[in-house]
RNA sequence: GCGUCGGUGGCAGAGUGGUCAAAUGCAGCGGACUGUAAAUCCGCCGGGCGUAGCCCUACGGGGGUUCAAAUCCCUCCCGGCGCA
């Protein structure tokens, strides 16, 4: 049995993923599956970039508005949402084409990535987080001293998630790995002083496409200043502007240096994957010429095709 | 013009005779990543090199005191404040 061929977009904020993405699905039959980890929640729509009805021409987007701000959206969730859409599409005949920033997400969906079946538990991770880096690895060692070999032993998340996964499993077992899809992964980047006048410039627009607005909005709709902190990036910064504690202008200068900042560890992530077939987002013809090509290849003839 | 406080690395800001190439934060660069991945975390960060080390240039400019100065003295330049 062949696999499904999918595609996915992908690369850095203010690439332009989205809109080559819609003129992708255009060209082919696709359909538009975001992987943001900001996108899924419903109300951050400009200052996260969502796109708007309008632009999306008409094509299907799916993975947008699927959670409550105020709850917490993992990887599972993605994971599970987004087989579910992929399933759909594929059952309309369509081509799934995954397009987004978050590296973590598209990987787990693609490479079909079985994370332990430990859901969150909160009150175990308030009680841990209590503790330091330190004691968490002591405790991490007497459950799985396996695991403590790969994981950041300065970084409590990472132990703390551990921990979690060995006190219901007894141990943290190996991340499988299941084939499910044949994917053609297209990469998006442009030089740096380019892209940092990209993002510069779409800062701005934001603003005056009503982003502080916006910030002001969720708040009154009880999205807390924490809450605004966790989602990072502008919502960090707008949060410190509606609490007064800077300007408006500040807010703007610290929204592009924090949005750099994430395209560099966007770009980091990306950089081991070797799989990934970069374009600049002007190349749109050879992008489109690449992803039919692939589309009408059959399956073994298409690993021969990236390799050139 | 007089008085006074101050001038430190890209920025902010400690240090006020030796342990200082100089705390800390920010920015910058590189990296990690098993259900917070928007997050979280790590390394580098005056210059040069063979980078657990060595060499050079450094705390506004110049001069001096001292075995030794970012730290004390003199002088000049610049900025804030006060008085005229």
């Amino acid at each position: 049995m062949t696999r499904p061929k999918i595609v996915a977009i992908l690369g850095p904020t203010a690439t332009g993923k989205s809109s080559l993405a819609i003129l992708l699905a255009k060209k082919c039959g696709g359909e538009i599956i975001s992987a943001d980890s900001r996108q899924v929640y419903r109300g951050l729509d400009i200052a996260t970039g969502k796109v708007t009805e309008e632009e999306m021409n008409g094509i299907p987007h799916h993975l947008l508005d699927v959670a409550h701000p105020q709850e917490q959206f993992t990887v599972a969730d993605f994971v599970h949402l987004g087989e579910k859409a992929i399933a759909h599409i594929l059952k309309r005949e369509k081509v799934p084409i995954i397009a987004g920033g978050t590296g973590f997400y598209i990987e787990a969906l693609i490479d079909g990535a079985l994370f332990p079946h430990v859901p969150p538990n909160e009150e175990l991770r308030a009680e841990l987080e209590k503790l330091s880096a330190q004691e968490l690895v002591k405790r991490l060692a007497e459950l799985d001293a396996t695991r403590l070999e790969t994981v950041d032993t300065k970084n409590k998340v990472r132990l703390i998630r551990a921990i979690e996964i060995a006190e219901t499993l007894g141990s943290v077992p190996a991340v499988a790995r299941g084939e499910k899809y044949d994917p053609l992964r297209i990469g998006l980047d442009m030089p740096d002083d380019e892209l940092r006048e990209s993002i510069k410039a779409r800062t701005e627009e934001r603003a005056r496409c009503g982003m502080f607005d916006e910030a002001k909005t969720l708040f009154e709709n009880s999205l807390s200043y924490e809450r605004m902190n966790a989602l990072g990036l502008e919502y960090r910064i707008l949060a410190q502007w509606l609490k007064g504690e800077i300007s408006k202008e500040d807010a703007l200068k610290r929204i592009a240096v924090a949005d750099w900042q994430y395209a560099k560890r966007q770009r980091t992530w990306f950089k081991r994957d070797a799989r990934i077939e970069w374009y600049h987002p002007n190349e749109k013809d050879a992008v489109i010429k690449r992803v039919s090509r692939f589309l009408q290849s059959t399956q073994s003839a298409d690993s021969v095709d990236s390799m050139e």
